[in-house]
DNA sequence: TTCTAAAATTGAGTCAATTCTGTTTTTATG
DNA sequence: CATAAAAACAGAATTGACTCAATTTTAGAA
């Protein structure tokens, strides 16, 4: 039941989502057509909606590896923050931001987040809500790793306080895709501005 | 120049929106097709897209009398703000939250919210993000008021506060929006949660 | 090898938003 | 009152995402 069949399923997708990707990019995500990803991935419309639910969920699978990656590269943060409270918040953020434009242009930001809240229950609205989710944990662990070294107040509530800082990162990083001209040094400059203020209340 | 035309015309503006406002209701933002709208309000399809640029635009001119209402609700706690720190950003937010759902369902705000990220330049777009703007800027007046008032520290970054403020109300409540069973009580007992936090770090 | 049921593919067809073009209504002017 | 220009209207045509019934391919049994 896994020989040529599930070969051919595996190379089916990754030639929709390395077509999509090119498309995406190129003519962006309104402008690239159904039918033109499944001729550029030598597959029928048909197959691409056998494969994927709707056409967001094709830019969801994309997003979702770049969020992989990201989260990734953030546990080394947490196993070793910066010994300073602003400097850890800042070198973790400072990682998604800087990672978030490697695969995904801004346009295909704003589209993947606008099908996350259109459509919630669809397969990428779960796995977009599941990511933030996992972002968050993150940034709760960060919290608590400092905490453990002595830097944060252990009377803090950890877990609201990842959230916070969560959800104001990102609707800063949601303005960030809205405007074109933003740039990523500013978009960090206002976070640690921000940040700060909690600091101020949570350094030991 | 300014007659029959004009009287026509806001007339027409009129009954296009209360017919989208009832058929999004009844049937849903999808639901609710272009041509019945045009059929309710007695026009032609033609006419809708001589007033509004697209489908969301409608949407857009029902959600900003939505919006306006609650920045004219949180002028008069502003203006005479509870004379603790805690509370007064409660009934500010509570406010702005209790009033969400009079004439949007999260449906609405749904599709609202994602068409604003996805079209930040079109009309809609652009007036949503005013709107956020207003609100932020409302819960910066809030917290100058609190710092007139000697009840928050004046060494703080108003500027910065009132945005961490905002947008984690925000995030809270698109999160809010996405799932149908989330209860207001809920979210405003999350919210209290995560500003005792700075509210430990500002308050005089 | 041959056969059959299950799984997968195909592409023409449907549906609804948006655009386009010709027609009608309103306004302003002589 | 005509009338020509401007503005607004109507609805048929276009477009592109998504569906579905018919066909093809695969896996495994005989």
């Amino acid at each position: 039941m896994s020989g040529l069949r599930a070969r051919q399923k595996a190379d089916r997708h990754r030639r929709i989502i390395e077509a999509a990707a090119e498309l995406f990019r190129d003519a962006g995500y309104e402008g690239a057509k159904i039918e033109t990803i499944a001729a550029q991935a030598e597959v029928s419309v048909g197959t691409i909606y056998n494969y994927y639910q709707n056409k967001g969920d094709i830019l969801g699978a994309i997003v979702s590896m770049e969020v992989n990656e990201v989260l990734n590269a953030g546990h080394g943060v947490v196993a070793n923050p910066p010994a300073n409270v602003g400097d850890a918040l800042d070198t973790l953020l400072g990682i998604y931001i800087e990672h978030s434009l490697h695969y995904l242009s801004k346009e295909m930001w704003r589209q993947a987040m606008a099908i996350s809240t259109q459509l919630p229950d669809s397969p990428f609205g779960q796995a977009y809500t599941a990511l933030d989710r996992a972002l968050t944990e993150q940034i709760r662990a960060l919290i608590a790793r400092l905490q453990g070294l002595g830097l944060v107040r252990r009377d803090f509530d950890g877990h609201a306080l990842g959230e916070l800082v969560f959800n104001n990162m990102n609707m800063m990083f949601i303005e960030f895709v809205k405007r074109d001209e933003a740039r990523i040094a500013e978009l960090r400059a206002a976070i640690r501005r921000q940040n700060r203020i909690l600091v101020a209340a949570i350094a030991v």
